[in-house]
DNA sequence: CATTCTAAG
DNA sequence: CTTAAAATG
């Protein structure tokens, strides 16, 4: 273990949080190609995990001290999300009351310190028609969801693969993707709605309209030539995230890690603690 | 390529051939152990296959001036065997009549300079009852077989997995394994009636009864600590085989490839014209 | 424990 | 192209 300069103390006494997201592509690839290290060197307090493709937690992130809430897929070695943290998990929940959405395991939250956390992850088109349609209904049930975990008034951080890239900058092709799933038109509306929603889209929020990818695909030499696409999102509400970046240079997945500081609310109130309502 | 002693002209003067019979466990596998770099070392004149798991001929074998007899099983990516020669195959049998057998591609032989070679591949029995019942089965269908073929009169070299092993100094520990599948009591009497229908087991008959395996489970350090069973063999039929070696050290699958040189058949008559009848 | 195939992304 | 699981040995 590292003795950085984001210790447990540091984060606990500045109120703040670190938070990051990633698509593991199967937990267990995941932790060979170091994540355990990775963590280590990062040391997030609350770590969003997609597509872990495993339910135990694995004892190396355990022994560093993470609480995990899982809910894989019905089916083995399918999707599965996690939320992990270095603090106590409170009321869990797992799914969205959405038989199709649980059966594969695709949102699970709780609450640290004060913020929920949601990991999520939304279903690829791009396997074919039924699961073009499986993902547009998913769409839409997921905004009700959001809509009403919203209203409860906690301020919440989705982190999350969504499947769909936002906006022109947010893929190097975009040309070429308008007829591709994960850049449909109508999966861009969406996502404009999404976010119009109440749910301010972090990393441009942080980092501006600079193009920057959360996944490159496994054919050709998509990472090496950096044709890639953001699709993985830290979304928040009531809650300030600051210092969002995107680990490229990680190599876990065939997805990057994205991070930030959730801070202190808008109004003020430092996360970690209850909010004045 | 290398210029060893035993080049092809050399080896039609002496009117012998080298036959090398290799249970691969998946062509593929052998080929990314470094299957090609052994047969420019060793360059055997005669190949035979078994579990290639794969039907093409690889470029890399065809450029070393190999022709193949391929018969792949119906379900790809199961069993399948090969005969590969140097020389011209004649009289390409594929299969032996027998619609179980034929469908999970188990026997192909072909002629070459007048000597029949067989690859064979007898089932496993270890995966339970069924397929131990087929295995029955089989050894006495493949018995009624090779009796046909040695009663054509012509020279036969047998080579192949036989799932048997023989006689207790042909696997470590005999005491514990008879009562499993590969060296049950009927399986190594059904070995010993095959043997005394006039087929010589070449290793023994060369090499004496030294304790030498050709399989080591991949479980445990079953190899390390020569954990091995010898279950494959090179049979000949009115044709000497000499110099037969196991190539212990080659790592090209599970199994050892074993070797001999087809010198002459018993009567003095040089194998690579047609058998005086 | 290793291989290949499949489904999925 | 990669993952994990399934079947098979």
């Amino acid at each position: 273990m590292t003795d950085g300069v984001m210790t447990d103390v540091a984060v606990g006494r500045e109120g703040g949080l670190k938070v990051t997201t990633l698509n593991v592509n199967g937990l267990r690839s995941a932790l060979r190609k170091g994540l355990v290290d990775w963590v280590v060197r990062e040391r997030p307090d609350v770590l969003l995990l997609q597509e872990v493709r495993a339910d135990p937690m694995p004892d190396a992130l355990a022994h560093l001290g993470y609480q995990g809430a899982w809910f894989p897929a019905q089916k083995a070695g399918y999707s599965g999300v996690a939320v992990l943290a270095r603090h106590p998990l409170e009321d869990v929940r797992t799914g969205m009351a959405h038989a199709e959405m649980d059966a594969e395991g695709r949102v699970v939250s709780a609450v640290v310190r004060g913020v929920r956390f949601v990991s999520v992850y939304l279903p690829s088109g791009s396997s074919g028609p039924e699961r073009q349609g499986f993902k547009d209904r998913v769409l839409g049930d997921f905004q009700v969801w959001t809509d009403a975990l919203l209203a409860e008034g906690r301020p919440v951080v989705i982190g999350g693969d969504y499947n769909v890239a936002h906006r022109e900058v947010d893929l190097k092709n975009w040309r070429g993707n308008q007829k591709n799933s994960g850049f449909l038109p109508h999966e861009r509306e969406w996502m404009t709605r999404h976010l119009a929603s109440g749910l301010t889209d972090t990393h441009r929020a942080w980092l501006g309209d600079q193009p920057e990818y959360t996944w490159w695909s496994n054919r050709a030499n998509a990472y090496a030539n950096n044709v890639g696409w953001r699709i993985d999102y830290l979304l928040a509400s009531g809650v300030d995230v600051r210092d969002v970046r995107v680990g490229r240079d990680a190599r876990l997945s065939d997805h990057a890690p994205l991070s930030g500081f959730v801070r202190r609310d808008v109004a003020g109130t430092p996360a970690g603690e209850e909010p004045v309502r």
